[in-house]
DNA sequence: TTGTAGGCGTTATCAG
DNA sequence: CTGATAACGCCTACAA
């Protein structure tokens, strides 16, 4: 088992200086040809690569940002993650993911941990509970110490700092609009019990499109489901209860379970009931029959991110004073057409 | 913006001497209540936090563990990855993900990147260009320079460290066998086509129960199609051109898709045919009808993993000879039924 | 009780 | 052309 080799041990071995080394293998033109080249032979046969930790502590970057989402299996996050994790590695830096398990908690432990020297930078959606409570101390405080941060997805007003959205609203109202215009006229709504800002504006772009075509809000149809596990009680009910021949769902999960439960209730899709899913993942995909959805371009909205974080970094890098500037990037989200609706 | 305050600068302010201040933070009774109180006030005021990356210099570990998956958005890796940060998190250790895309080369570069001072361990399984290859040399030069590594599920034979796979052979054996005394005759498997371990493996489990229960093995009822993309044209032909009455389906993605397309051809499931897939993921629970499925317990399987790693990590650090010893763990499938087989 | 010095691995500056 | 020194932030054995 043969360690690492350092500097120091190369230049004792060939009895140089330590300086002497890292300068020739820099090929800095201050060291003779005869030196660097016996060096580098040397370096390479015992495969010498600079240690990171003492690089990142010198020069006070890590190349390491930090990711903090609420969920993984969620296939959105997951997605983001991807395009965030694709970007990152073309710029040489690594992503550290931490998840928050929608815990206030969670989100404000990991991030302390890692704001004390670990990375250069965040991402993060906000946690549910994060949201619930309205307390961002902890975005706060990060920033204040001049740590850049990204917020996607899940975003609060209440923190200055570079964003990413999808436009939930417009997207929303545009596939109750084109319910509407298929003919549809008791449209339901199924979202989350949690206050997400997401959802809310996706309830938002819900309420203004049937507000646009005259149709009234029937607050009976309108579920609202935890957003973690279900028992499909609630679900059932709803459905027994009320008749309805629409139903738009802020994700593709919820989309996906009141599909079955309507095709189990013998109603035929998209003839007697339509379904339109907020996140277009496989489960859109494959689900049976086909689920339109709106595609929120998670890898893209990923890579926006991790493109915003990087820049931020490596331009604090560069000029200290100027003003800060912080952008908010709006993803227009597409509506995918499948078997869940007609055209 | 106040940037981090350093021990150098808390002794500065307070006109002493930075060892001072480091005891004093330490509790250490070699220092005298009011200096000590005085600091921790200080220290308090100011949000002092020892920088990671000093301390990970100091003290040659990092607390990060590495961990290189081939694939964040296929649902089994998703769940091994969040046992293995879960688990971390426990511990204090941050997880640095990173995903080789199936690819050789990513995965090279990546473990290379990260085996210079940033992690004290690796986690990962194998990418299939890597199994197709049957290329270890920057496995074997990564614990050969001392770095703990665990691999989980798609391992190999030809390096020798710490392990967690499921028992694929009798999970596929059980499921063929199961179908078998539902009185299918013409079962079917639907694999991957590059050469994957644990697929071979899933393969050998089906070969012996046919052979067990004397039905023979027929050649046109294995389908290989690619692990990433599919046009479903292969599929199709594959159903069109044979008959059979159950399949056996190396992934639910595989099983899903092969699903539709038998009852797009008019088949009812499970009466004329019958399903099982292996990752007992969230298709399976909510296709239509639901998939019996074959669970890994990959969020199981990841805790193991970094329990296995942790334990490693932590006792190099205690004793130094030792021979060392290294562990496979088996975790069992287990059979999880839905509507796709009749019980 | 407090401080000094050396070291973790690297680089940059300056002196020889 | 080469080497000594200081610094990044922290810890600790040893000295005062």
């Amino acid at each position: 088992m043969k360690k690492k080799i350092t500097l120091k041990q190369i230049a004792r071995e060939l009895d140089v200086s330590i300086s002497t080394v890292s300068k020739a293998l820099k090929n800095s033109k201050e060291i003779s040809k005869d030196t660097t080249e016996k060096i580098q032979a040397f370096a390479k046969l015992y495969h010498y690569k600079p240690n990171n930790i003492a690089l990142s502590l010198k020069n006070r970057r890590t190349r390491n940002i930090g990711v903090i989402i609420p969920d993984i299996v969620h296939h959105f996050f997951t997605t983001v993650f991807r395009g965030i994790e694709q970007y990152a590695d073309t710029k040489g830096y690594n992503v550290i993911a931490c998840v928050s398990d929608e815990s206030f908690e969670k989100e404000v432990i990991n991030m302390e941990l890692l704001a004390n020297g670990s990375i250069d930078g965040f991402i993060m959606a906000l946690s549910a509970e994060t949201q619930r409570k309205n307390d961002f101390h902890h975005l706060i405080e990060i920033i204040d110490q001049g740590m850049p941060l990204v917020l996607f997805d899940r975003i609060t007003d209440d923190v200055i700092c570079d964003k990413v959205v999808i436009n939930d609203f417009e997207a929303s109202y545009m596939a109750v609009k084109k319910l509407i215009e298929n003919g549809r006229k008791r449209i339901a709504l199924i979202t989350t019990e949690s206050y997400l800002n997401v959802s809310e504006k996706r309830a938002q772009g819900y309420y203004k499109a049937l507000k646009d075509h005259n149709l009234e809000l029937d607050e009976n149809l309108i579920l609202r489901l935890p957003y973690q596990f279900e028992d499909e009680t609630k679900s059932e009910a709803f459905f027994a209860s009320n008749n309805m021949d629409a139903v738009l769902c802020v994700n593709e999960i919820f989309a996906v379970r009141a599909m079955r439960i309507a095709q189990r209730n013998g109603m035929k899709i998209p003839d007697d009931i339509a379904f339109i899913g907020f996140t277009d993942g496989i489960l859109s995909k494959l689900a049976n029959p086909a689920l339109t959805s709106i595609a929120q371009h998670g890898e893209q909205m990923g890579e926006i991110a991790a493109k915003m974080l990087i820049e931020k970094i490596e331009r604090d890098d560069e000029i200290e004073t100027e003003e800060e500037t912080f952008r908010t990037e709006v993803i227009k989200a597409t509506l995918i057409e499948r078997e869940s609706t007609n055209n």
